[in-house]
DNA sequence: TTTATTTCTTAATCCAGATTAAGCAGTTCT
DNA sequence: AGAACTGCTTAATCTGGATTAAGAAATAAA
C-alpha cells in the first residue's frame, strides 16, 4: 500500500492526514490470474493501481481479434479511461495477467478526493499528461516504424516485463499476428549471429 | 477572443476578474498559411488555441515521410505535448494550414494561472483527459480497422474540415500513402453507384 | 498419467497497401 | 504568357505482414 503513497509523493506532497484520507477512500484486493476485472459494455466504475502482479487491457474487434492496449505492472494505473471519465459503457477488457494485488479507487471517491484534497487534482492531471504523451508517442511509432523497429522499441522500454508476457500478447501490442511475430523473431536471431 | 472564454466556460465557471486575468496572460496573433510555428528540435514554449483558420501538427520520419498527428480548427488547442510538458526538444512540427488567428499561452503563464486560478487546473485536466481518450481511440482504430473503415470514421468525425484539407494530409492522418488513398477513394465511388 | 487446451513455430499462399513512374491539372512565380 | 512547383490520378510492380493450415511444445485439467 506504501507503493501508492510513494507514487503520489513523486508528484505532490501530502500531509499525514491527507495520506490517511486517501487510504480511507481506496480498497485493496487480490485477484487471481485470468480474472476479468472489466468487460466490453461495462461501465468502468473504478481505476486500478497495481501493487503486485500484472494487469492488461485490450479490445476485441469485430473479427474476434484481441488488441492489447496496455500492460500495468506494480506502480502503474490502469482503467478504461473513456468509460471511467464518461461513465458510459466502454469497449475495453481489463484482465489479470499474473496474480495481482490491486488498489481500487472508485470514480465517486476520486471526485471526493478532488474536493477534499485539491492537490490531488494536480497529481491526476500529471498522470494523465504522462499517459497522453506515451500514447501519442505510440501512435507516431505505429505510423512511422516497421514491426521490427516497434519490437525493438518495446524490448528496450519494457525490458523486465518482456519475460513475463506470452509473446502473442507482445505481438498484439506491437500490432502484428503471433505468426508473423514468431517469424520476425527467428529472423532477428539469425541476423545477430 | 470570446471563443477562448466560452471554451473555458464549458468546463469551469470563472468570475469576471478571473476571466480578465486569463486574458491578460495570453496573446493573440495572426499567422499566414504555411507559416511554421514549431519545428522538430524546438522546445514548445507555447500552446496554441485556434480562433480562426486551421493548424496542423505532424512528424517527419527518417525517410522524410510526413505523418499528420492532428488538425486544430477554431475552438481547439494544439501543441507538442511532450515538449510542452517536459520543456525538452520535441519531434513535432506545427504548421498553419489556413490563415489563422491564434491565442498563445506560454508554459510560464500557464503555471501562473494554475497558482492564481486553481479552477483552471481542473479545466486543463479535462482538456487533457479528452485528448487522451481521443488519442487512445485512434490507436485502437488503427490497430482494428482497415484503411477504408478508418477513412469512413474520419469523414464522419471531421465532416466540415474535410473540404478544407488537401487529401494527401487526410491520407497521412489515416495512415496511408496519397497514391493508395486516391485509389481507395475511386473504389468507394464505384461502390456507391 | 493421460487428455485437453493453449502457445509457439514453420511454411505455403494471399492481399492490403507501398513503391515507382508517368501524365495531368491547377497554382504560383517570373 | 511561359516556367516551375505542388497536388491528384492511374497503372504496374513489389513487399510487409495476414491468412490458413498443421505439427510440436508447453500448461493446465481430469
Amino acid at each position: 500500500m506504501n507503493l501508492l503513497l510513494e507514487n503520489i509523493a513523486k508528484h505532490v506532497s501530502l500531509t499525514k492526514e491527507e495520506q490517511e484520507r486517501v487510504l480511507s477512500l481506496v480498497t485493496l484486493e487480490h485477484f487471481k490470474s485470468k480474472k476479468i476485472l472489466l468487460q466490453e459494455g461495462d461501465i468502468c466504475t473504478h481505476s486500478f493501481f497495481v501493487i503486485k502482479g500484472i494487469l492488461r487491457s485490450y479490445t476485441i474487434d469485430e473479427n474476434g481479434v484481441e488488441h492489447v492496449v496496455s500492460f500495468a505492472c506494480p506502480g502503474w494505473w490502469i482503467a478504461d479511461m473513456y468509460s471511467y471519465l464518461s461513465q458510459r459503457p466502454g469497449q475495453l477488457y481489463i484482465e489479470v495477467n499474473e496474480d495481482a494485488d490491486v488498489v481500487l479507487l472508485s470514480k465517486e471517491n476520486q471526485e471526493k478526493l478532488y474536493k477534499e484534497v485539491p492537490k490531488l487534482e494536480r497529481f491526476f492531471r500529471i498522470l494523465i499528461e504522462n499517459s497522453l504523451v506515451a500514447n501519442q508517442q505510440r501512435l507516431i511509432d505505429n505510423m512511422s516504424f516497421t514491426a521490427e523497429a516497434r519490437y525493438d522499441k518495446f524490448t528496450k522500454k519494457y525490458k523486465d516485463l518482456i519475460h513475463c508476457l506470452p509473446q502473442k500478447q507482445i505481438a498484439s501490442y506491437i500490432g502484428v499476428t503471433p505468426e508473423f511475430f514468431s517469424k520476425m523473431k527467428a529472423r532477428l536471431l539469425k541476423k545477430q549471429s
